[in-house]
RNA sequence: GCUCCAGUGGCGGAAUCGGUAGACGCGUUGGACUUAAAAUCCAAUCGGGGUUCACCCUCGGUGCCAGUUCAAGUCUGGCCUGGAGCACCA
């Protein structure tokens, strides 16, 4: 055995070794349970960075982890490969998008090979090929059949510089989750799954993913947004038109109904103009006017002072008869609830706000406790007792608002009703580079679906990409006209191709099928492998990716393509990597490049210095010393291990047999409580920072082993000695994948490590012989002694008694009680 | 404002059930080997105090203040700080 340790070398052969044999074929059929271990798939940007090293090497141990435990792990990889850089790039250098991606996908394959992960590229998925976009087509009229894919017009999110529009889920604070930019509100007629039928499913089905973190789970929950309240309908006494006419309202507190004085409808309302008498149609034009020309931002935010101007006309409460006027004013929303609010400025800091500014009249109808006379300095927004509300008088508030609306409902004005915040998603895309939504327009039938059997709608590649303030695609001669699919008359196609985010609410469904031509994938085939058994990626999916695919896997069991209603059984969301405590970045200049890492140091350092410094889920600052001291730690397992081997002190020969001869040698008891730990620490939520920890600990004690023998080791030794490094070797080869084959092979196997079965501990060698019994006095520390492992409690608490140190300590005091912990620990409690 | 997560040495972090706080590593310091360096190995490393000074004793210590308990980093209540998400959502 080479007595240095050549990563580059060693790691290139067995990369070369592992691929010819087609180690990491999954096959389909198999005895042995399934296991889904999966990485989000990475964007084709050109380069790996950090982050994805990170993402996939977790993955990757998990994936081999569960394969020497016996599973039959499907651990596929993909490219999200439609999207804006590709064409940005086209736009930029003329590069054609497919080649500029190609190259990429190439690049970057290269890079996840080097890196050691064990994908099955049989499956690999890119979903910019036509034999993917296809079904994502495909999959797009299935929606549209069940009416879950749709066209309206609506006010949509435009981002000028990306030159398309955005879902809201990918508007962040008001600016462009993808260049930043501010993004402005347009009306346009676009394309829009239909999410919000899958609110509540989506929201209650949140119980059912206890391997999901909280921090996911409430980020979706307020995304969502549910809140229970009423529809209350105030008729108009005013109509400037005489119109019989009725404002509806959506409250969240209907027991506050009694103190309306005022209500808001949005400056986008649809019957504002309706509503507005001749006098002040001037002032409400003007304030429309003024609130047009506001970012989202300006218009959202919430230090803003708020204005409005009234509308002439007035509303009856049905509740009291109290007559009260309308305004408008932007800090109502028209996409919200019903686009108006009734006020109440007594209950509700907003409209307290309003009241003040404008001299509006207010009126307390919930008493405050605190001060039961009138204190009108603030909103009070708390519990309370209700006071000038009729028949109400006296209730509490919380039941005051079931009554109340109960009320509305048998007299006819009013219902109960449970709001979202969840808008419908909207999927188009004013982008060439982006699945065709596969729909066209005829001059005589309208929108018609395309045939499935004409499937796919390819992307036109006579496209000039220079053109500026529209889509390359509209400037192909051969893509707009064709012909109803329905009439055969002429028609005109869908400009807009689908967000990316469509094809990737899906790409994991097709891993379990990935080659196949005539379905999206086989119902038997989906329904084994899903759901994923663990999910990795960045918190950054959160709501997008993770919201929309959850919604998929509803939205297509529901058409009857698959039997499971959550795709992602666990999921892990592993944390950012920093560098001198900022996250990565080109813009800040401090990135450090994988393939630098593979050079210098090997794929084996990088995946254990990844792994080695915080759990997963944390953010992790990336050292240059950690690395360092990464790569060191494995030239001293490679030392420790090239000695034995050349000093003819170990070899798979000596491993005479197990149970051992010398079982009860302190190593082998070390050994074992590492197999314990190590296998404990992976299988409770992946915490490979104690792992490796356990990994040094394993050999520090393996060296101060060898160090206290002197001279020649007896054949009962160099069982013991094979028998520990075997089992390091072993422990270690999820991380160091290169490292231990070769180190498996120089020990006299010809099999693969990653074939091996997963290390099986002892039970009882899985302890110390020896304990360290704590003695405490009123809990205190005041005394250890080693005991045998096997003491009765009786036993411990008469040996702690007995120690000289305690018997000092008691003597002359009252005994208490004594506190015996089994093989751990014994309490004095004394008084005096 | 609401929601979630976190707060432990110089640093990253460890500590199943409440039971020895600081595992493991980085850094630092000292030493060995060497002509020298690199590499490697050994030792020390929470703070205050004491001492018969390699050992040892003692007090304090896990953001802050209370509480529960024989025993609290861990549980309960109330704060403070940082991060993330949502946010004029009626």
């Amino acid at each position: 055995m080479k007595e240095a340790y050549f990563p580059q070398e060693i790691e290139k052969k067995w990369q070369a070794a592992w691929e010819e044999r087609g180690a990491f074929y999954t096959p389909d059929e198999s005895d042995k349970p399934k296991y889904f271990a999966l990485s989000m798939f990475p964007y084709p940007s050109g380069k790996l960075h950090m982050g994805h090293v990170r993402n996939y090497t977790i993955t990757d141990v998990i994936a081999r982890f569960k394969k020497m435990q016996g599973y039959n792990v499907l651990h596929p990889i993909g490219w999200d490969s439609f999207g804006l850089p590709a064409e940005n790039a086209a736009m930029k250098h003329g590069a054609d998008p497919a080649k500029w991606t190609d190259e990429n996908i190439a690049y970057m394959t290269k890079q996840l090979k080097m890196l050691g992960l064990s994908y099955d590229w049989q499956r690999e998925v890119t979903t910019c090929k036509p034999e993917y976009y296809k079904w994502t087509q495909w999959l797009f009229l299935q929606l549209y059949k069940k009416g879950l894919a749709y066209k309206k017009e609506a006010a949509v999110n435009w981002c000028d510089s990306c030159g398309t529009v955005l879902a809201n889920e990918q508007v962040i604070d008001g600016k462009c989750w993808r260049c930043d930019s501010v993004v402005e509100k347009k009306y346009l007629s676009q394309w829009f799954f239909k999410i919000t039928d899958y609110a509540e499913k989506l929201l209650k089905d949140l119980d059912k993913l206890p391997g999901w973190g909280d921090n996911v789970k409430t980020m979706q929950a307020n995304w969502i947004g549910k809140s229970e309240g009423a529809i209350f309908r105030f008729p108009v006494v005013d109509a400037p038109n005489g119109e019989t006419m009725e404002v509806p309202v959506y409250t969240t507190r209907p027991d506050t109904v009694h103190g309306i004085t005022y209500l808001v409808v949005a400056p986008e309302y649809k019957d504002i103009e309706k509503l507005t008498t001749a006098e002040n149609k001037q002032a409400v034009e003007n304030y429309r006017a003024n609130a047009r020309k506001m970012t989202e931002i300006e218009r959202l935010s919430t230090d803003r002072i708020k204005t409005g101007v009234p509308l002439g006309t007035h509303c009856k409460n049905p509740f009291n008869g109290e007559i009260f006027p309308l305004w408008t004013a932007d800090y109502a929303l028209v996409e919200y609830g019903t686009g108006a609010v009734m006020a109440v400025p007594t209950h509700d800091t907003r409209d307290f706000d309003f009241a003040k500014k404008y001299n509006l009249p207010m009126k307390v109808v919930i008493q405050n406790p605190e001060c039961p006379s009138d204190c009108s300095d603030a909103a009070y927004t708390e519990e309370g007792i209700l006071v000038n509300s009729n028949e109400f008088n006296g209730m509490k508030n919380t039941q005051a608002k079931k009554a109340i609306t109960q009320k509305a409902v048998d007299e006819g004005f009013g219902e109960f009703k449970t709001q979202y915040r969840l808008r419908d998603w909207l999927i188009s895309r004013q982008r060439y580079w982006g699945a065709p939504i596969p729909v066209v327009y005829c001059d005589k039938c309208g929108i018609v679906p395309e045939k499935e059997e004409n499937l796919p709608v390819m992307l036109p590649t006579d496209v000039d990409f220079s053109v500026v303030g529209k889509s390359p695609i509209t400037t192909s001669k051969t893509f707009k006209d064709t012909t109803c699919p329905h009439c055969g008359g002429h028609a005109t196609r869908e400009m807009d191709t689908m967000d990316t985010f469509v094809c990737s609410s899906w790409y994991y469904m097709r891993y379990a099928d990935a080659r196949n031509h005539n379905e999206c994938f086989n119902k038997d085939k989906v329904n084994r492998w899903l759901p994923v058994d663990q999910y990795v990626g960045g918190i950054e999916h959160a709501i997008l990716h993770l919201l929309y695919s959850r919604f998929f896997t509803k939205a297509l069991k529901d058409c009857g393509l698959l039997d499971f209603d959550e795709p992602f059984k666990n999921l892990l969301t592993q944390g950012m990597v920093l560098k001198d405590g900022s996250k990565m970045s080109k813009s800040k200049g401090n990135t450090v490049d994988p393939d630098e890492i593979f050079e210098n140091f090997g794929a084996d350092t990088a995946r254990l210095f990844i792994l080695s410094d915080s759990p997963p889920a944390r953010d992790f600052d990336w050292s240059d010393a950690g690395v360092e001291g990464c790569y060191k730690f494995l030239n001293r397992v490679w030392r420790l291990v090239s000695d034995g081997v050349n000093n003819n002190e170990i070899s798979k020969d000596y491993m005479i047999k197990f149970p051992l001869a010398r079982q009860n040698d302190d190593l082998v008891r070390t050994v074992n409580i590492a197999m314990k730990g190590i296998t404990n620490d992976i299988s409770n939520d992946f915490q490979f920072n104690t792992v490796i920890s356990k990994y040094r600990e394993l050999t520090n004690a393996i060296y101060d082993w060898r160090g206290k023998i002197k001279g020649e080791l007896t054949a009962e030794e160099k069982d013991v000695f094979s028998f520990a490094v075997l089992s390091l070797v072993k422990l270690m080869a999820p991380v160091t994948v290169h490292m231990s084959e070769e180190i498996w092979h120089d020990l006299g196997y010809d099999s693969s490590i990653h074939e091996e079965k997963w290390c099986e501990w002892d039970e009882n060698l899985a302890k110390a012989s020896k304990i360290t019994l704590v003695v405490q006095v009123n809990g205190k520390v005041k005394d250890k002694v080693e005991v045998d492992e096997g003491v009765s409690d009786d036993e411990l608490k008469q040996i702690a008694l007995s120690t000289d140190k305690i018997k000092e300590l008691t003597a002359g005091k009252e005994i208490v009680k004594t506190i015996v912990v089994p093989k751990k620990l014994v309490n004095i409690v004394i008084k005096g």
